[in-house]
DNA sequence: TTCTATTTGTCCACTGCCTTGACAAATTAA
DNA sequence: TTAATTTGTCAAGGCAGTGGACAAATAGAA
């Protein structure tokens, strides 16, 4: 394991002032050589140089000019951002959605297809599919697609890409989702538990911007959670960082064979609440939507049960708020993003933990994975384009 | 905000240069410049030269030669383990511990003093004075120090570093602790909460070597944890990642002003087990240590006080398990280090979990946070010393 | 003991990257 | 039209790193 690699004469040195000059210009916007030149603190002739090649090699291109200011008026650059293309897929149990976005991470377009239900092998035709689907949509060659990030639901192992359960969804446990991908497309392939490409996707352009510590909490027919720490994803030593529904709240965790399910979710994934909806006196075989079709007509028994799922919710949140302490939790999810909800869990929490933390609604909806994945997808373009690698450091 | 400092002319390639060779050294122990410069991939040149200057400056010195292979012999080098000192001091309710190590982290002397029970600005002339001890002690001169790390129970802030919570010692919640310290020593110093320091000391020398995601839990008169996620300190948005006190855990934390103390450490505490060892038949007044000599002695009453300490310790197990997922807890503190409380939670623990923790006992008893700030300090002293400075990045 | 193979470490010439200062070009304000 | 200001290029110089040649030093073999 060298610490430095330098295969050729002193490449660092060029590599450190190309980073700092393609950082500048995607966080400055519009800039002009001399601008860039002050900001890095790098002279102006150098800037010159490396703009210059980062123009002909593509990765820059000018966009106009400054005036209103004394002096010479400055020519000024922006990213192109057509210059490299990144896909993100969210892989749900019912369907596939897609988008591809270009270097800034503007999606250009985006579609949506049924899961092949035979699942296993057939669904990485499906991705295949889906990404010519995107490429003649956006007008765009393959060429230029750098990255591709699937989300997935289950648990993935951190160091072989593994995916341990995946119940939604049939045979993607036994094949290498990831490596197949890769060969198909060939290109690079990133996996990550959809739940955290959402948490991803707020801390990138929701609620979570600016935000080092959240967590990002979906409930629906499943639960689960992201979890933004120090600013950055974490996944926990088996990938399962964030498996809420394992929680011993909400039910005896000590019942002997009911804990395999995870306690927490028994207590309030969909199946539950429909049930105790049932329980309180709703009408025999409702689902969640009955449920808050009902609740907003004011049904007792439907009030009921979202009460007592607020209630067990804000346990959660207290209980991960004495763990992580997080400055917010984002609410996701199909249950989890209902308004009535989280009003009810805001009400809860102040009463079961003496620092609540604040709550918002996902900004993203459904789509939330499929942002994240894009903003992954994105952030990985740019590290494996212009990312500056010193081996390990 | 400049993204590269680069005052002088190219101290950025150089300074690359330097921190390979030096922890090439740090991890290689004795090595000769010719296997510096192959395990860097830097020629034998650059080598010969970084290491001429910094053998001028005092880092490193040679400490043999090689012999026993064919060819010339090669002088090894060393870091030379003087050349840096610094300090942990670890502030308790009782007693201020505190040590001097080397460059390398070695401990070369160590002192304990009570601690000035008025609190405030006295804590301050404490450190002065166990500091002049260890300096006199280790027979070095202060201004080798440069680093010192100070230990405290309670919340610290990230951002400020101001202490929120520290019921044990007086009056240090309106004083700027750390600029006092940087002041009166006149060197750079840290302040971190004491279990988090307990962590980084298992991370660095015991059982959380080379394990990326652990926790810290530490049970006696209050309750606290730290934990390292993806390989580093979790702090969270203010501080208080790991307040297990205020987990949901072991009573109704709806219950109205009973939550405050904190509903974990209402439960866990050592005021807790000794009142519940009372409660189950113990003799009144009866400590923690006296239940534990019961305990010893077979005292049924004991023995069903610990078995609920570890029943609810193992609730808290399985809630940070299904919220951080690491693969191993370290127990800690007067109470959770007591090895017949670890091997009831052991027992419990599967059975409120599908995937239990692996659980071991501090490998440092008490002196785990000491340990920790040695490591804090000697890893701030080699980043300020040699390591490199891209600005951001 | 002598020779050979091998390894270490230095010397030297060369290249790449960055900086500084000078200067031409272009624009606003007076 | 002129002065002030800013942009961008040119040219010279320095630092850092590389690769090849080579002297020095040693183990092992003849």
């Amino acid at each position: 394991m060298a610490i430095t690699s330098s295969v050729a004469q002193t490449p660092i040195a060029r590599k450190i002032s190309t980073n700092a000059v393609i950082r500048t210009v995607l966080a400055q916007g519009p800039i002009s050589r001399a601008d860039i030149a002050k900001f890095t603190g790098l002279s102006k002739q150098t800037i010159s140089d490396v703009v210059r090649d980062l123009e002909t090699d593509g990765w820059l291109k000018p966009v106009g000019k400054t005036d209103g200011r004394p002096g010479r008026t400055a020519i000024t650059y922006e990213l192109n951002a057509s210059a490299g293309l990144a896909i993100s897929i969210d892989l749900g149990g019912t369907k596939i959605a897609a988008a591809i976005g270009d270097l800034l991470g503007n999606i250009i377009a985006e579609t949506k297809v049924p899961t092949d239900a035979r699942g296993g092998i057939h669904l990485v035709d499906q991705f295949q599919a889906v990404v010519n689907d995107l490429t003649e949509m956006a007008g765009v060659e393959m060429a230029k697609v750098r990255m591709v990030v699937l989300g997935t639901p289950g648990v993935l192992d951190p160091a072989t890409g593994h995916i341990h359960v995946a119940p939604n969804i049939a045979g993607i446990e036994d094949i290498d989702l990831r490596q197949l991908l890769t060969d198909r497309l060939g290109i690079p392939a990133i996996i990550e538990n959809d739940v955290n490409l959402a948490a991803e996707g707020e801390r990138w352009k929701g609620h979570g911007v600016d935000v080092g510590n959240f967590a990002f909490i979906a409930l629906g027919t499943g639960t689960g959670m992201g979890i933004i720490a120090n600013g950055s994803l974490l996944r926990g030593g088996r990938g399962a960082a964030g498996e809420i529904s394992y929680l011993p709240i909400g039910g005896d965790p000590f019942d002997p064979g009911g804990f395999h399910l995870g306690t927490f979710e028994s207590a309030v994934g969909s199946v539950a609440m429909a049930r105790r909806y049932v329980g309180f006196g709703g009408q025999e075989g409702a689902s969640v939507a009955d449920l808050f079709v009902a609740f907003e007509k004011g049904d007792h028994s439907a009030i009921a049960a979202v009460e007592e799922t607020a209630r067990l919710t804000a346990l959660a949140i207290a209980a991960v708020g004495a763990t992580l302490d997080p400055q917010l939790v984002i609410m996701g999810g199909s249950i989890g993003a209902r308004p009535e909800l989280v009003a009810a869990i805001r009400r809860y929490l102040p009463r079961c933990t003496p620092y609540p933390t604040r709550i918002e609604i996902s900004r993203f909806g459904n789509r939330a994975a499929l942002i994240g994945g894009m903003g992954i997808a994105v952030a990985h373009m740019h590290e494996e384009l212009f990312g500056v690698d010193l081996g390990e450091a």
